[in-house]
RNA sequence: GGAGAGGUGGCCGAGUGGUUAAAGGCAGCAGACUGUAAAUCUGCCCGCGCAAGCGUACGCUGGUUCGAAUCCAGCCCUCUCCA
């Protein structure tokens, strides 16, 4: 019985490579984890999000405790058989909703109030029951609950979200424990925040080692203060979190950024993009995202991208994909999504192999030189 | 043959004297999307021009008026109902 573990096969630089071992299956890391909010990776079957290559999906707190319940998913046996994903799932602690939908929200001490974007109704979301519904949910890497602000808020509002997110950490953690056969057979990570300023960072790390965790995320980034400003971030704040532990940095994003963390050290990501990408009509590739959408792909015969060993790739034309985006088919949002998918797990594979090779330096130059120039 | 309704920009469809190059929707063209309130959102969308602006435009022709998509006359066409 492996409840978690992380070990590193190589290292190159502050790049690492590796596996995070569970019980429900074996994660390689650096990992790209398809975000599933509302109990499905929107347009895949369960089946084509492991054929992409994906060892763990995310799932979401806020979303799933408002529909179709915690409690309801527990009786129907859990998450995983509910949704037919039998490998890792990693659920958000709703933490991000406090921030994407502030206006329905009111922050106390003791947790967070808010409205539901489905009905209307008043709900109260804690470290606590945030984790509790983890647990019924059956998570296999829980989040602490934690709030982030926007980067652009004052010095005050960051320090003050930073160190109630340490609160709730420390509650987070405490509630997880009490948690029994799930406590024993999961993980916990713990979330660092403190917006762009290293000194809040450095204090949110210290708090968290302080407590313990299995693995140590990094939040708050790619919220608007664009790519520069958040590699700044991780070129101190990766550092500050242990060697030992997963270093998660939540909702990364766009290929050059997880190229580009990457390199600084970071082990997980999860984002929307490959698949609200996917169904909006841009497709990612080598040499940059094409948007599908586009006329000059109307009487193209080349699959999305040439060379793509994908599903989608090997069987349709861009003319046809584009016909099926532009017609608002679903089958559309489908290729483009599986395609999608396919291209960040190729490359999350890739960048494990240029770890393991020595050469993360010369691939991650190659990769975004190549990705920029179109 | 009789009665009625109507012809508006690629399509549908507002608009009944000036603030109308003409609402809105669709189609079209492009952009955005980072721990998903997203199969969503934003911009452009008569021609020429960077722009000010100029030209052309509400079935056709003519008229009333300082001014007409809007009022009048004739003509052409479409639809509904009655014979």
């Amino acid at each position: 019985m492996t409840r978690f573990s992380f070990s590193i096969s190589a290292a190159d630089g502050a790049a690492r490579t590796g596996i995070i071992a569970m019980e429900r299956g074996e994660i390689r890391t650096p990992a790209f984890m398809p975000v599933g909010t509302a109990a499905t990776v929107k347009a895949m079957r369960p089946e084509e999000v492991r054929a992409s290559g994906a060892d763990i999906i995310l799932g979401n707190t806020y979303h799933l405790m408002l529909r179709p319940g915690a409690e309801r998913v527990a009786k129907l046996g859990g998450l995983h058989r509910f949704i037919g994903w039998d490998r890792p799932i990693l659920t958000d602690s709703g933490g991000y909703q406090v921030m994407s939908l502030s206006d329905l929200t009111r922050t106390t001490e003791e947790g967070v109030r808010f409205k539901s974007h489905l009905d209307g109704s008043t709900h109260m979301l804690t470290p606590e029951r945030s984790i509790e519904v983890q647990r019924l949910l059956g998570s296999d890497i829980v989040m602490a609950f934690d709030e982030l602000v926007p980067t652009t808020s004052t010095a005050d509002e960051q320090r003050e979200a930073m160190e109630r997110s340490m609160r709730w950490a420390k509650r987070s953690r405490d509630e997880f424990d009490l948690g029994g056969e799930h406590a024993a057979t999961s993980a916990i990570f713990g979330i660092q925040q403190g917006a762009l300023d290293a000194s809040l960072r450095k204090a949110s790390a210290d708090a968290l080692i302080d407590i313990g965790f299995d693995g140590y995320a990094v939040g708050g980034l790619a919220v608007g203060e664009g790519q520069d400003a958040m590699l700044g971030c991780l070129d101190f704040a990766v550092d500050m979190l242990p060697a030992d532990r997963p270093r998660y940095l939540m909702g990364v994003g766009k290929p050059g950024d997880i190229v580009e963390a990457v390199v600084r050290g970071v082990d997980m990501f999860d984002c929307v993009l490959p698949t609200r990408s996917g169904r909006t009509g841009q497709a990612f590739t080598a040499d940059g995202p094409l948007n599908l959408r586009n006329a000059r792909f109307a009487e193209d015969a080349e699959p999305i991208e040439p060379g793509c060993p994908c599903p989608a790739c090997t069987s349709f034309s861009r003319a046809y994909v584009h016909h099926l985006v532009k017609s608002g088919e679903i089958l559309g949002a489908m290729l483009m999504t599986q395609h999608n998918l396919w291209f960040y797990q190729r490359l999350m594979q890739a960048l494990r192999d240029a770890i393991a090779a020595q050469r993360i330096g010369a691939f991650a130059s190659e990769f975004l030189a190549r990705y920029r120039r179109n």
